[in-house]
DNA sequence: TTTATTATGTAAGTATATATTACTTATACT
DNA sequence: AGTATAAGTAATATATACTTACATAATAAA
C-alpha cells in the first residue's frame, strides 16, 4: 500500500523523468512506420524491430497494439489542443476566433500527416475508441469550438436561430473532409485558400446575394 | 471462348439469376453481424456459420474478407446512387436540389446503420479502398453534387467566387459529421431538423445579417 | 554493503485468424 | 449419358497478437 503511494508521489507533474526511454522508442517507431503503412499492416514484430526493443516490452507499456496507437494519438492531441488554446488567446470576436480555429486545424492536419492519418482514418473503426481517454481529448478540442460559437451567439455576431451543435458539427466535418483528399492521396494543402474558402461559405453562405 | 460468351449472354440484366445463392447468403450474413459488431471483430468462421455456408466459399466469391466488405458496401452505394439520381429528377433549381441531396443523404445514413457504419467507419482505414471499384461509386455520388453546384453557379443561384470543390467538400463533410454521433452512439436522427439546420447555414451563413 | 525495487531484455510458446489446397458432391445443360 | 460448372468440405499452412516465465542491469533505500 505505502509502496503505491510512494510511486505516485515520486513523479512530480512538473519534471517528466517518469517516461521510460523504451516507451518513447516504441511510440516513435510506430510514428515512423505510420508514415508509409497503415496501422493494420504494421506488425508488433516490426514495431519492436524498428524501436530496437523487445516485442514483449510493447505489452509492458501499453495494453495492446491499439492502446499504443491511442497513446500516440493522445500525445498529438495534447499538443494540438494546448497550442490551439494558446493561439486563440488575444483574438477578439467569435468570427475572428473561428477563422483562427479553422486555419490552425487545417494547418495541423497539413503539417503532420501521421497525426492526421491516425485521427481521420485509423481510430474510428475501433468501437472502444469512443470510450477511451484519447477520445476525451477530441471532445476537448470540439469543446473549444463550442465555446466560441456560444460566445458569438451571446454577442450577436452569430445567428441564434440555429443549434450551436449543428454549427460545430458542420465546421468540424467541413475541416476534416476538406483535408481528407490531401491526406489520402498525399498532396500538399493550400492552408490560406482552404481556410478562406471554408470560412467564406460558413460566414456568408453559398447563395448569391442581391 | 464460345463458352464465355454463352455464360455472359445467359445472364440478362433484367432478371438476375446469375448471383449464386451462397454468395448472397454470405453478404447477408455479414450485414447481420455488422449490426452488433465491428468488421475487425467479425471472423470469417463466424460469417460462414451465420450464412450456413462453408468458410472456403467466402474466398471463392470474394478476393478476401475485405473484398467481401467492399462488395457489400458497393451494393448499398449502387442502390443509394440510383435512388438519389431518381429523387433529384423533376426538382428545379440548384438550391432545391441541394436541399434534397442533403435530406436524402441524411435519410440514407439514418435508415440503414450497417451502410453508414461501413461507409463512415470501416473502409477508410484500408489504403486499397481508394483504388477500389467501390470507391468509384462514392466518387459518382460526389459527382452528382458537383453537377448541381456547377449548375447553380451557371444559373447565378450560387456564388461564383468560391471553388466548387470547396463547396462540395464542405457539404459532404458536414453531412457525415452531423450524422456521425448518431451512428457511433446509436441514436435516432431528426432528419428534417438536421437537413434544415445544415442547409440554412450552407445557404445563408452563420453570421447575423443587419 | 546489502537489499529491494524498478526498468529492461529475451526466448519460447499459445491461441486465433486469414487464407489455401486438394478433393468430393450436386446440379444443369446438350 | 456424359460433361462442365457450381457448390461444398476437411485439413492444413501461415502469420500475428499477445502471454509467460525468467534473467539481467541499474538504481535507490536500508
Amino acid at each position: 500500500m505505502e509502496k503505491n503511494i510512494k510511486i505516485l508521489s515520486a513523479e512530480p507533474a512538473s519534471a517528466k523523468p517518469s517516461t521510460p526511454p523504451s516507451r518513447l522508442k516504441i511510440t516513435e517507431a510506430l510514428k515512423v512506420l505510420l508514415r508509409d503503412k497503415d496501422f493494420n499492416s504494421i506488425t508488433t514484430a516490426e514495431i519492436s524491430r524498428m524501436a530496437h526493443v523487445n516485442e514483449a516490452l510493447i505489452y509492458r507499456y501499453f495494453i495492446d497494439k491499439r492502446g499504443l496507437l491511442h497513446a500516440v494519438l493522445s500525445d498529438y492531441l495534447q499538443e494540438f489542443v494546448a497550442n490551439l488554446t494558446f493561439d486563440l488567446k488575444g483574438i477578439h470576436g467569435a468570427i475572428n476566433k473561428i477563422q483562427k480555429f479553422v486555419w490552425a486545424s487545417i494547418h495541423y492536419y497539413d503539417d503532420d500527416r501521421v497525426f492526421s492519418k491516425i485521427q481521420l482514418l485509423e481510430v474510428r473503426n475501433f468501437p472502444g475508441y469512443f470510450d477511451s481517454e484519447t477520445y476525451q481529448m477530441v471532445r476537448k478540442y470540439a469543446g473549444l469550438l463550442m465555446e466560441i460559437i456560444e460566445e458569438g451567439i451571446e454577442s450577436g455576431d452569430i445567428r441564434n436561430d440555429i443549434a450551436p451543435s449543428s454549427i460545430r458539427q458542420l465546421i468540424l466535418g467541413a475541416i476534416e473532409h476538406c483535408c481528407l483528399p490531401a491526406i489520402i492521396f498525399d498532396h500538399k494543402i493550400d492552408n490560406d485558400a482552404m481556410a478562406d474558402n471554408l470560412c467564406e461559405i460558413l460566414f456568408h453562405g453559398i447563395t448569391r446575394k442581391i
